[in-house]
DNA sequence: AACAAGATCAACCGCGAATCA
DNA sequence: ATGATTCGCGGTTGATCTTGT
């Protein structure tokens, strides 16, 4: 079993490279494009193994790289979707353009993560370190985990769209997505239906709380997803969940009318078609109305409120958060804004 | 100026997932 | 269906640079 690094074998440099060097993994990439990086080296005539002249091509010679200084803006971007993900660099680093995994975690080994340590937080919890979970709060955790989990698989599947520059080619998601762009025209056209937690960071925090239903709490097993709503409970088939499907989520599948239940009640198209969801149509039909992207703008707060209504308690950071809305947006700026100060020594 | 300690980051390594034959 | 191969990810290393004494 397994097999032995590409680079023992005989006559393969390892170590920095030359600029001799890279000048012939350019001049053949940007000829004949990369094809099998195993068998690059030999007709590019390097004496380096495919993977080092992957790694070189992905982290230092590709065109698209911007090198230099993080600005505060990727600086909060890092420590946001690191809060969400942990340490999932290919995943953080495809929401920030032109950096590359290897930057981005290296970034974060020498300078967040001490920058976050020595303002007395867990770089890994991001909580302050004096804090851990009473037993009473075993439940929050395993749901903040829950939805975290959600979050990651969708980060991860729309990070693959983004790679593939492709929809996901599914009959039953390409049913969803063409009913919902009926129903959601101002849509743009093949955006992948799933909120960008960043554009949502940075805008739909403002919108009323009562916009907004809570989820409360949540299970998942194979067959389906049930969200326990403040007052509504939904069952969500677990093809939204799913690796292929991950990126349209419980919400998403709410709005793009997939045949789940409410109350037990299955729903019906002309439900769907008509917006009408049995017990929450008027919360749905405020949201619908108050931005472009519907599902996009209802899912994230709820998911962020249950982030920050578990996240921020009373020891948090800066003082009182409790579970106002408001309140837990101070939490998650005042974090940033200190990470992203210069630290005082 | 010389040295040591700390910081930085390019590059390597091993593993698991995906793909191929 | 299975084993081999390739790819990509995350953790780690170590050479080089910077700062402090």
């Amino acid at each position: 079993m397994g097999r032995s690094p590409c680079c023992d074998k005989g006559g393969l440099k390892k170590g920095p490279w030359t600029p001799g060097e890279d000048q012939k993994l350019l001049a053949y990439i940007e000829e004949h494009g990369h094809g099998s990086w195993r068998a690059l080296p030999a007709k590019a005539g390097l004496q380096r193994c495919g993977k080092s002249c992957r790694l070189r091509w992905t982290n230092y010679l590709r065109p698209d790289i911007k090198r230099g200084k993080f600005t505060s803006q990727e600086e909060q971007t890092i420590v946001q979707l690191h809060a969400l993900l942990g340490n999932r660099w290919s995943t953080i680093a495809s929401h920030i353009p032109k950096r590359t995994d290897n930057e981005i975690k290296n970034y974060w080994n020498t300078h967040l993560k001490k920058r976050l340590t020595k303002m007395g937080i867990d770089p890994m919890t991001h909580k302050p370190n004096n804090h851990t979970l009473g037993s009473g709060q075993s439940k929050d955790a395993a749901n903040l985990s829950h939805m975290a989990q959600w979050e990651s698989a969708r980060l991860e599947a729309e990070a693959r769209l983004v790679r593939e520059s492709k929809l996901v080619c599914n009959p039953y998601h390409s049913q969803l997505q063409s009913k919902a762009m009926a129903l959601r025209p101002s849509v743009p056209p093949g955006r992948p239906q799933c909120l960008d937690v960043l554009k949502v960071w940075r805008g739909e925090w403002t919108k009323p709380r009562k916009e907004y239903v809570t989820i409360v709490s949540s299970s998942f097993n194979p067959q389906n997803t049930t969200l326990n709503f403040s007052e509504n409970i939904f069952t969500v088939p677990s093809v939204g969940f799913d690796e292929e499907h991950s990126s349209i989520t419980a919400i998403n599948c709410i709005h793009n009318l997939s045949p789940y239940e409410v109350h037990g009640t299955s729903l019906k198209e002309e439900n769907i078609q008509n917006n009408n969801f049995p017990g929450v149509e008027s919360r749905m039909e405020n949201s619908i109305d108050s931005t472009n992207y519907i599902a996009d703008s209802l899912r994230i707060p709820i998911l962020m409120e249950g982030f920050t209504d578990i996240l921020a308690d009373s020891d948090n950071v800066v003082g009182s958060c409790g579970g106002d809305f408001d309140e837990n947006k101070n939490y998650w700026n005042s974090l940033l804004k200190l990470v992203t100060s210069p630290v005082v020594t």
